[in-house]
DNA sequence: ACACCTCCTGTTATGAGATAACATAACCGG
DNA sequence: CCGGTTATGTTATCTCATAACAGGAGGTGT
């Protein structure tokens, strides 16, 4: 039995209050030690990022934007990912087409990302791409930059049904 | 000099004549094998893709896919290369909205590839997701598919260039 | 303050990628 | 031949992302 199950989604809690705040503050204090400027439009979707609970996608995070139910223009939120992404602040998702922010503290890094298919929940964790990058500079690659996205079903989804 | 490098396409060859016949027809094999039809559509888009020499994008298999010129439908196309990346006869890379004929020959299996960013090769390898799967599996994780890709540069690429 | 440069933002419009929905046709087993 | 199943044809629409250009904010040197 239960071939489907339907989990609410999230797994992370999404942060609030203080914590949301602790955190836009630490991302202010990284962007100012570097001479980035975390701008307004910036600094507003990383806080819609954090404050969620799952990948966001950009439409989402354009239809949220507004602090009164008024939408950005898409091109406001594109770029702020693109310098969220830049500096390590969000990650996109490419078998999602949606967003989340970096949960491994710390500079820029290769990310990978557990995927529920069933949830919604994409866990980040901290790869170990040894292998990989022994078999690309056997192939005479120089590597920039890895994206692993692994789907799967979370501890959570995979536990059997309580009804 | 040569921060930008500017290298045709093409690491592979793309199938033509007796080679490219010989790989349909193994193909058709593999299906017959298994109940499943390499239809007409479908073998017209296997066919684009081995005779390709780089990750096509949907719409250009659109675009070329009528023998005089004539573009298919966005559904005939999207549908063709939904069954062959099903049945591991193609792979889709996300970083690129692309897709590629399968390189490695056997049956389906867990597919990554090494992404040239300056002449747009992608060569596919057979990885060693040993150690991410361990990650996945403490993680709680039952992992049903894994992708990477990785960008960068080509051992052409990266060559001194010549002028 | 001023001129200057650079980076960022606001806005309009458009391009690229993918799918929903429904009707029709081919295939296959009985 | 009939009926279920699978695949295709067709229209329309949806989601995702960027080009292009004008204007503003923030620095730097004089
Ligand atoms: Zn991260
Ligand atoms: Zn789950
Ligand atoms: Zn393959
Ligand atoms: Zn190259």
């Amino acid at each position: 039995m239960g071939a489907e199950c339907h989990h609410p989604d999230g797994v992370h809690p999404g942060l609030k209050g203080s914590a949301l705040n602790h955190a836009l503050g630490a991302a202010e204090q990284r962007c100012a030690a570097t001479q980035e400027r975390l701008t307004a439009p910036r600094r507003r979707v990383l806080e819609l990022l954090l404050e969620s609970n799952s990948p966001q996608k950009a439409y989402d995070l354009i239809a949220a934007f507004g602090a009164h139910g008024e939408p950005a223009k898409p091109p406001t939120v594109y770029r702020a990912l693109e310098f969220l992404e830049r500096l390590g602040f969000a990650h996109r998702i490419e078998s999602l087409n949606a967003y989340v922010p970096c949960r491994i503290d710390g500079q820029s890094h290769r990310a990978a990302f557990l995927i529920c298919d069933c949830c919604g929940a994409a866990d980040e964790f901290e790869p170990d791409f040894t292998a990989q990058l022994a078999a690309a500079t056997k192939a005479g690659y120089q590597v920039s930059t890895i994206t692993l996205e692994a789907r799967g079903r979370c501890a959570a989804c995979s536990a059997p049904a309580s009804s």
